[in-house]
DNA sequence: TAACCGTACTATAACGTTTTAGCGGTTATA
DNA sequence: TATAACCGCTAAAACGTTATAGTACGGTTA
């Protein structure tokens, strides 16, 4: 049941494991293989339909033509659709994805990383968790094309593709500002990485912007680590427990629906008693009623840069940083136009 | 910049590389490895943090540790949620998972199926598409253990992880006529695969049980590869084209989000002037408004199974073949509710 | 005619691991 | 006293590639 090999081939056509590989390799004129023999080895290859042995090839060459694709969660929606973009372009290039879900957590993401590390993948798309610099570093200083995505360290260089969370959560606010909502709540994670920062931050500036003073009783951050009804929980909380609120910002398409969900529970009624704007777009957003306002990120395009930045380092790795920073989209829906 | 290898490890013990490959996999007593040299390997083994290369590993074993999961779409979310518990399940088995979509097209299906096949992947989860059997059973064949999801070939042995279609449509269309409902359409896919077949006989016949008389006018089969718009189009067509229409089971989860994204922009009301029922459960289903009724598939089961049963055939292939059928379960919610 | 050159290949080593066969020495068995 | 068995370990081959160095041979040059 084994495969064919070069060597099945060589025997076939009377000559060298060698001058096959070298003709399969497309080096038949570099090293001056006659096209006689040349033809012959490529029939002969078609026929017994010769597919190299990527394992082997891996370890001579040291190239897997595999890369490491770490995720927080493939389940979720925003993270599936990406894989899915990842792994339309990386097949573009003759490359396969190993994926892996972090959960958020680091210890998670280091045992990902390891495996990935010593199953000789050649470059990595990775959503980077907390603490996960120092590996990451060492990765690159180990020759290791690596990409981020989502999230990065600003205080690291590395290659990134991210949205401007700044601008995006500017605009969201300020959305809900010139529909005449004053009350403006948001809710976020109690993550302190730098897309979280700048979504808050834009959320702030956008308020101050306005005239209307921040005001922390306003900001509600949730850990990452709840369930569905702990997160249905504490938002319920949160909104009753705040006077005179009439609108909120999400920061995560996963705080956003359950937003929707705690907000229906008690019986609001979203755009006129509440509007919501939500981060990140999503079918349900879509079909939600009244459907949901979102800034959305354009995730083909997140995934096209990924991969074709990854592409470039492993062809000829440069000094320079690529770093990507996609603009988001505005969707006006119905639920922040009713106050 | 290269790893630690099994040589690095015997130089500085001062052994043969053979004896370290013994004592890190085990063997030590089999093989008669003192213990002194033995604890001796294990140390330098962990002070050096070593890792055995899984390429060079599987090119002499030829087990690669690596299993392919081929779905229809990753980015839909029934799948991505099946690949994640896919990932955590063969994780526990320090199993990778390499993945490919198929779109629902054979010629990519069999493309993927050769690529994972040269890169020597273990075993298989394949979600098959129309006509893939030829190409399984070759693989087959060849030893490589395959466990088929979602649907199979009626025709061909394979195991199989599925979930009990028939009654799951039954249910779902007894249900209806429970409550009420007694002109029952269904929109299903074109798809003359089992599963399919399978939940248009189930819907038949709880008709016929009823006393209700079948009637083609009320089946209508949608081809896969439409885009959002083509979907509502012809959903909308069907619907407003069939007098007396008053409940509608839709045969799929995508099917079900154009089927309630088509009936609100004719403006009608889920429940009241039309019940609803989708196949598979989804966020959406949950968070409409109403919310929809649904035949739920057990997705953490399926996983196990498929990953569990893949997992005996690695170990010990046997020659029955393991075929699972799960059961599905019917939530009602108020889409189905208020006639 | 010896030195050199180009052509068309090939032998060999190497990548990192696992496996098979075996080696030199001691001890038990017939 | 010959030999079989055991002990603790190792040499070498193999998995399927690719890269380097080299070879044999006919032709050209000086």
């Amino acid at each position: 049941m084994k495969g064919i090999s070069i060597k099945d081939i060589a025997k076939q056509a009377g000559v060298s494991p060698t001058t096959v590989s070298f003709v399969l390799n497309g080096k038949a004129k570099e090293k001056r293989i006659s096209d006689q023999v040349s033809k012959k080895i490529q029939k002969i290859a078609g026929k017994l339909k010769y597919k190299p042995n990527q394992l082997a090839r891996g370890l001579r060459t040291g190239k897997t033509k595999t890369i490491g694709l770490i995720v927080e969660d493939i389940a979720n929606n925003f993270f599936a659709t990406l894989a899915k973009v990842v792994e339309d372009e990386a097949d573009k290039y003759g490359y396969k994805v190993l994926y892996g879900s972090t959960e958020d957590n680091t210890e998670k993401a280091k045992g990902l990383l390891e495996v990935l590390k010593y199953r000789q993948v050649d470059g990595y798309i990775i959503t980077p968790t907390k603490n996960l610099d120092k590996e990451i570093e060492q990765l690159q200083g180990a020759g290791k094309p690596i990409v981020l995505m989502d999230r990065y360290f600003p205080q690291m260089p590395s290659h990134y593709v991210v949205v401007d969370n700044y601008k995006g959560a500017y605009t969201a606010t300020e959305h809900l500002v010139k529909q005449g909502y004053s009350k403006i709540a948001i809710v976020t994670t109690t993550s302190d990485q730098v897309q979280m920062k700048d979504r808050l931050q834009g959320y702030n500036d956008a308020l101050k912007a306005a005239g209307i003073t921040t005001n922390k009783a306003l900001v509600k951050k949730l850990p990452f680590d709840l369930d569905r009804e702990g997160f249905n929980n504490e938002i319920k909380k949160f909104l009753t427990a705040t006077k005179g609120l009439d609108a909120v910002f999400f920061a995560t398409n996963y705080l956003g629906i359950y937003g929707i969900e705690s907000i229906r529970s008690l019986g609001w009624t979203i755009g006129a008693d509440i509007g919501v704007v939500s981060f990140d777009d999503h079918d349900i957003f879509r079909l939600h009623s009244p459907a949901i306002t979102c800034v959305a990120q354009p995730l083909r395009e997140i995934g096209e840069n990924l991969v074709s930045i990854l592409m470039k380092e492993l062809n000829q790795p440069t000094t320079t940083m690529q770093q990507v920073v996609l603009p988001l989209e505005l969707i006006i829906r119905p639920s922040s136009l009713h106050k």
